[in-house]
RNA sequence: UGCCCGGUAGCUCAGUGGCAGAGCAGGUGACUGUUAAUCACUUGGUCGCUGGUUCGAUCCCAGCCCGGGCAGCCA
């Protein structure tokens, strides 16, 4: 007999004579007679009812069904005597495939995310995880979807990357050499031509700029892959392994850029609404109350956009007390854009045209912008409660600013040749932008941890499992 | 990396300078339909580690380890 899913078992609308179950004990009511048994198998968040008779052959055998064990049930679904489930299924027999015993960590009450954190072999099997992960694996599908219904093309970036300075940050070392008695040259320096790729390589920290040259062949590309940031940041919204989307659009300026993060955001809150409105039920209930509201008032508002310039000036006469003064030229902190995207404009915010000298070096200088105010093209967007979402910018496309952003970043130009080239063949406007992945997650599902929405975290000092 | 908070039973926590506590989980029994079932009884401890103060430290002090929050870096 073929096993039903308990997703596909609950939602029928007749009952069946015959039904095959496997998956595992959530919990079991014992009365004189029978035993009530609450079946999970991953499928859905609400498991189904087994009833199991004392008249059952191997009914002594029930005992060591306890929560956490692997069982399968044959019988028939039937409507249910009692509340709270339309389907029960009643045992013509039950085989424990798995026992589980007293050690268990899982208990039917509820955890703490941090011990579930330490036993992220099983969180899986929690209803919060197990729709953490049901939502992660649809919005990975709607991510493709996205960008599928829109011609854009999905480009594999490397892993590993041999340029050392693409400015996101700091980068893992990639190496085969024995790091205890590493080869060195006639300086006593570590000899990088010995070593496999014959060059020091890193972990990538962004596909960035190879879906440039992608998507000056391909016009519309996009990657979707892990990034790793050896930084030590130890935040609930930082892992030093993550997922991240990046598209890039030839003939495409900032405005571009901003329509397609903004509609981006939109549809995987609308396809997670759609497609996961159970496990979404489950966050707003027991994770975040204001959860619902949250994501519809972004699906009703029109993003706002703002200047940095604009932002500094309302910073400035909010009459506020920073921590962090606000100043033309510095970085905004955290504190500074939770208050516009909380409090002043209270609504998504897309923030643009950064100081020049506080961005990235292949971001496009603005056209006109005052010689002591230069801006570049970038753009963050920021939501209530996460912050920083999304961070892009138009590329800039004219070789000779190119270079002088180069220089003044003091990197080497014969490392960036092929990028340089781009510019000196055929160049085009570009824009793009990069979404975390784990933190669009965040917003969609209320969980306020980046641990909590990626199966087994990196964080610094930690890589288990 | 900096600042702050925490570490007591499998889990969640209370507590005290002088014999270590509760709820849940586990075990035993009861119960004719339960929904984190209920009721009775019950097993269970390196009080994070090391050192110090003290007649005596789980408690006070120092260092270390681990976890969390916030900030910075960013997505």
């Amino acid at each position: 007999m073929q096993r039903t899913l308990i997703k596909d078992a609950n939602a029928r609308t007749e009952p069946l004579d015959a039904i095959l179950l496997q998956g595992w004990v959530r919990t079991r009511r014992d009365a004189k007679a029978f035993s009530f048994i609450e079946l999970n198998d991953g499928s859905t968040l609400k498991g189904i009812q087994v009833v199991a008779d004392a008249t059952l052959p191997d009914y002594a055998h029930i005992q060591k069904a306890h929560t956490g064990a692997s069982i399968e049930v044959r019988g028939k679904l039937v409507p249910s005597q009692g509340q709270g489930q339309k389907w029960e299924v009643v045992a013509a027999s039950f085989t424990i495939l798995g026992e589980a015993d007293a050690t268990y960590p899982l208990q039917k009450k509820g955890h703490t995310l941090e011990f579930l954190r330490e036993i992220a072999h099983l969180r899986p099997r929690s209803n919060l995880f197990g729709a953490v992960f049901r939502v992660r694996s649809r919005l990975a599908f709607a991510v493709h979807q996205f960008f599928q219904a829109k011609h854009f093309c999905y480009v594999h970036t490397p892993i590993v990357t041999a340029s050392d300075a693409e400015g996101a940050g700091d980068m893992f070392r990639v190496t085969t050499l024995d790091v205890g008695k590493p080869p060195r040259d006639e300086h006593g320096e570590v000899d990088s031509t010995k070593d496999f790729f014959g060059k020091k390589t890193f972990l990538t920290v962004s596909g960035q700029l190879e879906a440039e040259i992608f998507a000056t062949a391909l016009s519309n590309v996009y990657t979707f892959g892990p990034t790793f940031r050896a930084e030590n940041s130890n935040t609930s919204r930082h892992a030093a392994e993550f997922w991240m989307i990046e598209p890039e659009m030839a003939f495409c300026d900032l405005y571009g850029d901003m329509e397609l993060a903004e509609e981006f955001v939109k549809y995987l809150i609308r396809d997670a609404k759609e497609h996961c409105a159970a496990d979404l039920e489950f966050f707003s209930k027991f994770v975040d109350k204001e959860l619902m509201a949250r994501l519809d008032f972004v699906l009703d508002k029109k993003f706002v956009r703002c200047s940095y310039t604009e932002a500094v000036e309302i910073l400035t006469q909010s009459g506020k007390a920073w921590e962090h003064p606000v100043a033309w030229g510095s970085n905004l902190q955290a504190e500074h854009e939770r208050f516009l995207t909380e409090e002043h404009f209270k609504c998504p915010v897309t923030l643009y045209n950064y100081p020049r000298a506080i961005k990235a070096f292949y971001m496009r200088k603005t056209d006109g912008c005052a010689p002591d105010r230069q801006t570049v093209a970038a753009m963050d967007l920021l939501v209530p409660g996460i912050g920083e979402i999304i961070g892009g910018s138009q590329r800039e496309e004219r070789l000779t600013e190119l270079r002088e952003g180069m220089a003044l970043h003091h990197l080497d130009e014969k490392a960036y040749w092929w990028y340089l080239d781009l510019r000196r063949y055929g160049t085009v406007p570009h824009a793009g932008f990069g979404l975390g992945f784990e933190r669009m997650l965040m917003f969609v599902t209320g969980v306020s941890n980046i641990r909590d929405v990626i199966p087994f975290a990196r964080t610094p000092g930690t890589a288990d499992f």
